[in-house]
Parts: C-alpha cells; structure tokens; sequence
DNA sequence: GCTCATTTTATTTTT
DNA sequence: TAAAATGAGC
C-alpha cells in the first residue's frame, strides 16, 4: 500500500484529488496526462481521508479493460479488500449486479440471461423474416443488424415499442394530410421500415422477456428503473465516479444522475470531449454540458500536461484536432523535447505502404540498438479490414504482431457453444441459448424441426427446452417419433449439469463435466478438421477463464452479492459481459508488434505508433455522420505515440476488392497548408541525438554505440528492400517501392496442410475438391514458388496455368524452388473457371512429383 | 438434413 | 477480395 499518493502528483492533480467530495466535479484530461493515476488517487483519498466506507463508492468505467486497471492500481494503493469492496465495474456490469439483487422489485427474476449483439441480431433475424417478403415485394432491403440498432437507438431515447408505433401513427397521419409532395414515395418507404422495424421491435421484446433475458440496453434500462423507482436501491452509494465521461449515452448519463443525487450530489467524473469518438453508439459529449446543468455547483479541473508524448507529436495532434472549429479550446504542454518531426509518408499502394511499415519498424530497431522491442510498436488502424496486407507484410519480415481485440475470445464458436449449454442450465426459459446447441454437436435435428419444436412450445406457452424434456420424458406425446430418438443425450447432459449445479458444482467442473457428457473434443475434430486444436485449447481458456472468476466469488465470500446468485451465474455473467479478446498470456510471446483499431487503442500508449491510410475515405471513413468525430480519432491515435510516430497514405487502395485511387485525408492537409514544419516527409534519421531524446523519454538507458552500429550492420546486410528517393518532388512523396517482391516470385506461404495464403500476388486458394489439392486463383504472369522450401513438398505442386501471355515485366527468377511454370498448361482434371482479366486457374494433384 | 459449390454482397468502431 | 448466404444434389 502506498500513503503518499498525493505526492507523486502535479498541483493541479492534487488539487483534483483533494477537490472537495460534496462538490460534483469534472476532471477535463488531455490525453497522457495520469487520467487514471488521478481517478484512483480520488478514490484512495475518499476513504482514508474522507473515511467514505469503499463499498459506498461506485466507480463507473466505461471498459472492462478500464476497470481491471483501476481495480489493479487500486489494489495497490489501498489493498485488496477495500479495493474488492469498491462498486466497481462498468455501467452493464454494475447494473447486472443491483438487478440480480432486486430483480423482483423491477419485475424480472434473478436468473435472467444476458442477450449478447450476436444473440439479439438471430433473434431478429428470425423475427424480421415473416416481413421480407412484404418488404422484398416493396423493393426494400432490410438487415437486421440495420434493424438492431434502430431498436437500439430507440431504447437509449428511452422509448418503447408502444412509443414508436404511437409516433408512427401521428407520422402517418400528418403526411396523410400533406400528402402531395414529390417526397411521398421516399417518405412512404421510410414510413414501411419503421413501422416494420416498430414491430419486430415489440416482437424483440417480448421474446426477450419470454426468455428470461436481458440484452446490453436492458441492463442499463432496466438498471435505471430499479434505480429510480425504488430509490432504497441506490441508498447505499456516497459518492459516484465516472471514467470517459465523453463517452457515455443518454441512459448512462441518467443512471449516473440518479446515483448521484442519491449521494447528494458526491460526483466526478474524468472526460475529454477531444476524446470522444463513441457518438455512433450513441454516446453524447453535450453530456458534459448536461451535467453542468443538472449539477449547477459543478467545477471543472483541466489536466493539460501531458506525460506521454514528445512536444512535437502533441503539436502535430493538436494541429490535428483544433482544426475542430467547434472544439472548446484547450492545450496540451509537455516538459518533454521536442524530438523527432513526426512523418507523413506517402506510398503508390497499399502494400508498398505495408511493406514500408515492415522495413521500418525494423530499421527503428536496429538503429535503437535494442532498446525498442516488438511489443513497443502499434499500427492503429481505421477498422480491422486494413490489417491484412500489413499482417502479411509483418509476416514475410518475420516481424510477430499481434492483432488487439481481433475475433473476441467470448465469441468464439466453441466458447459460445459451451456457454448456450451452461445459460440453459441456470435459465431454462432462454430459447437462443437452445436454438444453438440443440444440434451440437449433429443430432439430426434441422432447422425444420427446430422450428417446429419452437411453434409447439409457444402453443403450450413452455419454453423449448421445457418442451424437449416433456417429450424425453414420455410425457407429452410426439409429433414425430423421430424426435425422442434424436434428444435423450442433449437432455441428459442438461439435466446431470442441472443436478450438479443445483448441488453446488463450481463452473469450471460443470464445464468439464459438459465437455465429457456431450464429447465435445470429438465434435470439435468432427466439425472443425482443420484448426480443432487450437480450438480445443479455447475451451481449457475458458476452464482458467472459469477458475479465475471462482476465485473472486470464494474471496467474496457471503456478501449480500453472493447469495443473490450462484458461482455459475456469476460465471455466465462475467462471460457475457467480457468482451476480453485473447490475452494468450505467453511470457515471452508477448513481446510482437500490436496492430489494432484506433478505437480500441484508446487508452494505451506506445513508444512508435503507426497510422496508415490517412487518406479520404478512411480518415474520415466514407460514411460516417459525423466527420469531426472522425478526425478527434486520428487524434487518439496520434495522442498514443510517445516518441516516433507516422502518418502514412498511398494513391491506390484495396478497398473491399477493388482498387481505388485514394487521397490524403483532409485532416493532415489542412494542417500541411497551415504548417508545414508539423510533418515531416521523410522517416527520421534517427541520430544519436534522437536516440538521446527517445531514451530520455521512455526513461529508458540510452543504447552503446557499439551495439546501435552492430545492429544497423546486421539490419543492412539482411534487409534487401531499400527505400528509394522520391521520383515526384511535386507530391512530397516519400517514395518506396519493394526491390524485388513486386517484379516475380511472389512467395507462396503455407500456413497449415489445409490452408494456403498467397502473398502479394492478388491470387486467392480453394480447397474446394478436396483438401489434398487445393485450386490457385492467380493473375496471369504470376510465379508461385514456397517461401519455405520444406514445407511445400507435403502439398501438391501448383501449376500455373496461364490464360493470357505472361506479362513481360514478370521475369523468371530462379532463386529457390519454382513451382509455377507457365509452359505447363495440359493438367489432367484442371479445374478452368475464366474470369476477365484473371487467369485460369491452377490446380494441383498429389500425384505430381514433388518441385525439384 | 447435410454437404458442397456457386453466387452475392458488403465491406467501422463495441459494452 | 473474402465471408456469408443461398441453392443444388445427395
């Protein structure tokens, strides 16, 4: 534990710390400015200064990433126990655990599920389909994630079905009236989706309510009600704190007040509007504003100095987003150099850029002398679509990276599957848990019977599984014999783990238990050949996964908590909640280059950040509504650097499988016409000076000459690639074209026996005839050899097979094994499939002699 | 009901 | 370009 937490602050940090707890306050931070360091401070302050008892105080983060950090830093400064005491958690969270303890009071019972995205858009897609022939037949398409977030949006406004179809019918009755415009039509097609969306949104409701379930927006919904209307509930809190303020919606800005009141008015909140970039998710920065009214004694502390940056980045992020008219003015000062000119680099295509990115992060390396490692560079990207080419760039640098909150590890398949099984053992009545695992693994029971078992239980106003069990148990009589044969093993595994839990199983022995009675390892190498075992491991994830979350609930002991819930249900509802991607903790694995969002990079820092396609259409992304929320993201991303940072942008794109021309996003322009001393258009030179300034701000000791040298050898001699000067002065290019890779002989990877990845070579691999021989889709001209000589030879050979004359700027090259060859063309049982513009395709055959 | 193949289509951010 | 949806055939 650390007493001296006010020391380590600056003045204005203390001052915020110290700010007096009955006086609402917002905490305006800048980014790196110790955001968190304050947040936690305030709390430890509260209770060993202010003796406000821990568990009267609730602090609101807007991640779990976010919390388990405080909860982290919290437990260091005043121990586990008064840490775990603390109402800490998100909104979803925290409102998940008030409504299991009063779920009554709200009209719900305390084992409701909760109905994740993915579960919610099923379920709509189920309920919209008796719609889409009506729509179809009126020329409207209608998806349901499109129809999921109208119903989203519609709960955060806080109406109900009943709300919308009330407006609906004044709508229609208004333009009825008026009807005479040449607007009618569109009017009239707008008017047919909401009023189709109105009723599928009532229908959303009460399947959700019929399941027992609550999905995101009903927790919070549903955690204002209780909170409202039986003011008791919120009685205990003292004081309230919320993180990234910025980001909260309308719902959570009203559970926040109505907490606060009920602390009389005991609130901060830490936000920086600048850092706003949720407002798609309805988040709404006017809530700020909002809270200065509701809250009129309400002061504001600004924290303006930044901890994290050299100057020159701050600078270039500030020019960035103070381009923001609208913005309210506020700075950022460092007492940190200046440092490197951050670069704003330009490339012809997205893989000259990719493959730029690759040599430098290198290049940095070496000339760092080691004291930058992988983990210390991020590429933060507009969305997770940009990955590929640098994913595949990194890859044939042999660089490691790792892609941050790639596919969740709670949305996995196989965890998904394992959960629906253990959410219908704690809530019987939750059908899309039902629907998903009644043929996992294969019964034979198709969607055809599902739905009717569905249709029956609706008549007998039982739930499916109720249903299911009636009919194993002889008690209702079957439609179809067939039934009763195909689902004693799916009852029995329920009822054994129904039993077990009722006893007092712990999670992780009714997830093993699971696996056992429904044979899952063996499904999994069933259904999913190819990558079963990596799969396999995800379910032993989720059995530490379980063990861990165990731990918590044995150390809270017989808290109020506990006994409103079971370890499973608490169980279940860390899972829903977490949306953690793969943390695959290894020690040493650890250290790979981080590709992510910018959105999910909010937060977090790096000593290099990347930021490639700056480019219209990116930065802004094409169709987005709000264009300044778009460049206060280019400034989170540029606001994660701490020492190097780049702005890259390429005149041609892949954009979903075409290429475009593309231009420099407007943000930076605008700012090179102002300045054009921000960016530089060149990497840096990375002299001893700059290594002093880097190490000097990374607190890190500065690298031996010796060793910078030996590196910079190392680097020269093993890299082939050169970056080249600029052949158009005019575009402030700096220009780098790969030496070799893009002429010939791209390299051909093989990733594993059954899936092949072509690189640079825009050629595509089906597995479609069998997995033996896989059928290569590549341009006319291209040459596939292996990258690993070893590693081809257990697959077939590739044949190319050219269509059209091999392009002449596509020379042979006879390094390594060649296994195209554009002579051979005769291939027994040659798949052909002609397309314009693209070759034939290539097949192999496991006959073929290996490439010699 | 399931598998494989072809066609479509749509490409953000996430509790 | 690739993932997802649909459709044909078993």
């Amino acid at each position: 534990m650390d007493a001296n937490y006010l020391g380590v602050l600056n003045a204005v940090q203390k001052k915020a710390v110290q700010h007096l707890p009955e006086i609402p306050l917002q905490i305006l931070a800048g980014p790196g400015s110790g955001k968190t360091r304050v947040l936690t401070s305030r709390i430890a302050h509260l209770i060993l200064h202010h003796h406000i008892p821990p568990t009267a105080i609730c602090a609101v983060t807007f991640t779990n990433k976010a919390s388990n950090e405080m909860r982290e830093r919290l437990t260091k400064l005043i121990g586990t126990e008064r840490t775990r005491a603390l109402k800490l958690g998100t909104f979803h969270a925290l409102c998940a655990l008030f409504l299991r303890k009063h779920a009554s009071v709200v009209g719900l019972s305390n084992n409701f599920s909760v109905c994740d995205a993915d579960e919610s858009k099923k379920l709509i897609s189920r309920l919209l389909k008796p719609y889409q022939t009506f729509l179809e037949a009126k020329d409207i398409t209608l998806k349901e994630a499109t129809v999921f977030s109208m119903i989203s949006k519609h709960k955060y406004k806080g109406n109900t079905s009943a709300d919308v179809m009330a407006d609906l019918r004044i709508t229609r009755n208004k333009s009825d009236k008026e009807n005479t415009g040449v607007q009618h039509k569109s009017r009239h097609i707008t008017d047919e989706i909401n009023s189709v969306v109105a009723e599928v949104y009532r229908e959303y409701e009460r399947s959700l309510r019929k399941s027992n379930s609550l999905d995101f927006d009903d927790l919070l919904l549903f955690g204002l009600r209780l909170f409202m209307d039986h003011k008791e509930s919120a009685g205990w809190c003292r004081h309230v704190l919320v993180d990234e303020f910025q980001d909260t919606n309308s719902i959570q800005y009203e559970l926040m007040k109505t907490l606060a009141v009920s602390a009389e008015q005991c609130l901060t909140v830490v936000g920086d509007p600048d850092q706003s970039i949720y407002g798609w998710r309805s988040a709404d920065v006017t809530n700020l504003a909002k809270m200065k009214k509701d809250f009129p004694s309400t002061e504001s502390i600004l924290l303006e100095e930044n901890y994290r940056s050299t100057a020159s980045i701050l600078k270039a992020s500030l020019a960035i987003v103070s381009q923001d008219k609208a913005r309210l003015p506020k700075s950022l000062h460092t007492s940190h150099p200046s440092g490197c000119t951050p670069s704003l680099v330009s490339f012809a295509t997205d893989q000259d850029e990719a493959a730029f990115i690759a040599h430098e992060i290198k290049r940095t390396a070496a000339n760092m002398g080691g004291i930058l490692k992988w983990r210390d560079f991020a590429v933060l990207l507009r969305f997770n679509a940009l990955s590929r080419v640098i994913e595949s760039a990194l890859q044939k640098s042999s660089i490691p990276c790792r892609i941050l909150g790639g596919h969740k590890f709670f949305e996995r398949m196989e965890i998904k599957d394992l959960l629906a099984y253990l959410q219908l053992v704690d809530n019987p009545q939750f059908t899309p848990a039902f629907s998903r695992v009644i043929n996992v693994p294969a019964r034979g029971i198709g969607a055809k019977t599902i739905t009717e078992l569905e249709l029956r239980a609706q008549k007998t106003n039982k739930a499916p599984l109720e249903l299911v069990e009636l009919i194993h148990g002889g008690r209702v009589p079957d439609i179809k014999p067939p039934i009763k044969r195909k689902i004693p093993s799916f009852v029995k595994a329920i009822q054994t783990l129904r039993e077990l839990a009722t006893d007092g199983s712990s999670p992780v022995d009714l997830i093993r238990r699971l696996v056992d009675l429904i044979d899952y390892e063996q499904h999994l190498k069933q259904a999913q050949p190819q990558d079963w075992e990596s799969r396999w491991e995800n379910v032993q994830e989720l059995i530490t996964f379980a063990s861990e979350v165990e731990g918590d609930i044995i150390e809270m002991d017989d808290s109020e908590e506990t006994r409103s819930t079971t370890p499973l249900r608490m169980f279940l509802q860390a899972s829903m909640l977490s949306s953690e991607g793969d943390q695959s903790n290894g020690e040493d694995s650890n250290d790979k280059v981080t590709i992510s969002t910018c959105h999910a990079a909010k937060g977090l820092e790096w000593p290099v950040v990347i930021v490639p396609s700056v480019e219209h259409g990116t930065f802004p992304f094409y169709r987005c509504d709000d264009v300044e929320e778009e460049r206060r993201l280019l400034y989170v991303a540029c606001t994660r650097a701490q020492c190097l940072l780049y702005l890259s942008h390429c005149g041609k794109r892949m954009v979903s499988g075409e290429t475009k021309s593309v231009e420099l996003s407007g943000f930076v322009s605008s700012v090179n016409q102002q300045d054009r001393t921000i960016f530089s258009d060149r990497a840096p030179e990375l002299l001893p000076a700059d290594r002093a300034v880097i190490s000097r701000v990374l607190g890190r000791p500065e690298p031996e000459h010796v060793e910078v040298a030996k590196q910079i050898a190392e680097f020269n001699r093993t890299t082939r690639h050169r970056p080249e000067p600029l052949s158009n002065p005019q575009s402030s290019v700096y220009n780098w074209h790969p030496s070799l890779g893009a002429q010939s002989a791209p390299p051909l990877d093989i990733i594993t026996s059954s899936r092949v990845m072509l690189n640079n070579v825009g050629a595509s691999c089906s597995m479609a005839p069998c997995p033996e021989v896989p059928i290569i889709t590549a341009k006319a001209g291209t040459r596939l050899l292996p990258t690993k000589p070893g590693v081809i030879h257990t697959t077939p050979t590739v044949t190319y097979i050219p269509q059209t004359r091999p392009s002449p700027t596509a020379p042979a090259q006879s390094s390594g094994p060649v296994v195209g060859s554009s002579s051979e063309g005769t291939g027994v049982g040659v798949k052909r499939r002609l397309g314009m513009g693209r070759s034939n395709v290539g097949y192999a055959n496991k006959k073929f002699r290996p490439p010699t």
